[in-house]
DNA sequence: GACGCTAGTTATCGACTGATAACCTGTCAA
DNA sequence: TTGACAGGTTATCAGTCGATAACTAGCGTC
């Protein structure tokens, strides 16, 4: 009935979406060099071959797989309208990332791999654009848009650490984790006006 | 004379410790699953089966070389006495680590690796750890603090996308990368007075 | 109802990698 | 000298990986 597939045949350009899920979610644990294309084919429920067909390469696998991620998150933080409300609505944003933290972890891939000319350009778009998105959208200063964006890298590290799993077994750490998952100034404190 | 080695014999400890640094070198660009033993064997001029009987396992040796950055980085922090010079001095122990980029690399490789028990322990020891120290030593807010470990994340980040040498390319990124590197706010004003 | 296109597979390969085993060699002590 | 231990090498392997080639099968259409 329902339980073994038919094997409905797809399109091609279904099946990339497919595949590049799945790889997502492969490439977060494991990285690029970790992972290797049969556990993806594995993870779409498809043969490793095919998957090297229709993406050239494992490194043109991966590109598309961080370029997807990093599309998104831009794209979270330019739905955010200009206005008095952007600072926290941005924070917000990207905290949301946290619902699937497999996005979080191939960017962080990404990064780790600037070396790479394609992917350390992207990389380093989406950084800037991020700090720049900050600084217009909420109209906040350079210091403040670079500690927007230094929150998102410590976020990313936390998680990749799993820290948030591990908060019990050290209250320092918890600490740490509560108020960079939870930012209780920023948003606060900042939109309220931080003339000091 | 100086010029070809003479092929001497080292005591097993200077050897590790050899290798060790030569393995960080190698380990900072490639990360763990894309470096083989054998090019830290080369690196370090020694045969790559004897690299893995001195450390049992590749994953062995990456804990070694990760332990040993980890270490060095919390000790420079612990160094820093307790007062009001603390802030800018902690800051700037860490943004003295940009001579060597290659720890920063390496401690963002086993960040990334935090699903490994061994290193993501470490890993988060080494988060909790500076958080807590920049609160002790500097007095600072856990916001603050937070705050500072958070901007050596971005710093790591920014290095691994080689974001410094590609600053030409993108005004916005240059600012990004001036503010960070060089922290305009907390720390600049008190210690160097900076008065511009 | 066969043709042709596209989705997808199985078979296979050459390169590489981490690890083991067996062997060699410098150096110091008796 | 010789012995013996620690430092270090060469030889080798079983497994894995990314990629290619050749084949198979669904599906619309004329």
């Amino acid at each position: 009935m329902t339980s073994d597939a038919p094997a409905r045949r797809m399109t091609r350009d279904e099946r990339r979406e497919q595949i590049l899920d799945a790889a997502t979610a492969v490439f977060a644990r494991g990285g690029y060099a970790g992972t290797s294309t049969d556990q993806v084919a594995r993870a779409a429920q498809v043969s490793q071959p095919y998957v090297v067909r229709l993406f050239g390469t494992k490194e043109e696998l991966f590109r598309e797989v961080f370029d997807r991620v990093a599309s998104e998150i831009v794209a979270r933080f330019e739905a955010v309208p200009p206005g008095p409300g952007a600072k926290s609505a941005m924070g917000e944003a990207y905290t949301r990332l946290i619902a699937d933290p497999d996005q979080l972890r191939v960017l962080m891939h990404g990064f780790v791999l600037g070396s790479d000319p394609v992917l350390g350009t992207r990389a380093r778009e989406v950084l800037a654009r991020a700090f720049d998105l900050y600084r217009t959208r909420a109209g906040a200063s350079d210091e403040e848009a670079r500690d927007f964006v230094a929150r998102g890298m410590l976020l990313n590290t936390l998680f990749a650490v799993q820290a948030p799993a591990h908060a019990d077994d050290d209250p320092v750490l918890a600490v740490l984790v509560r108020c960079t998952v939870d930012p209780s100034d920023g948003p606060g404190r900042a939109a309220a006006g931080e003339a000091r």
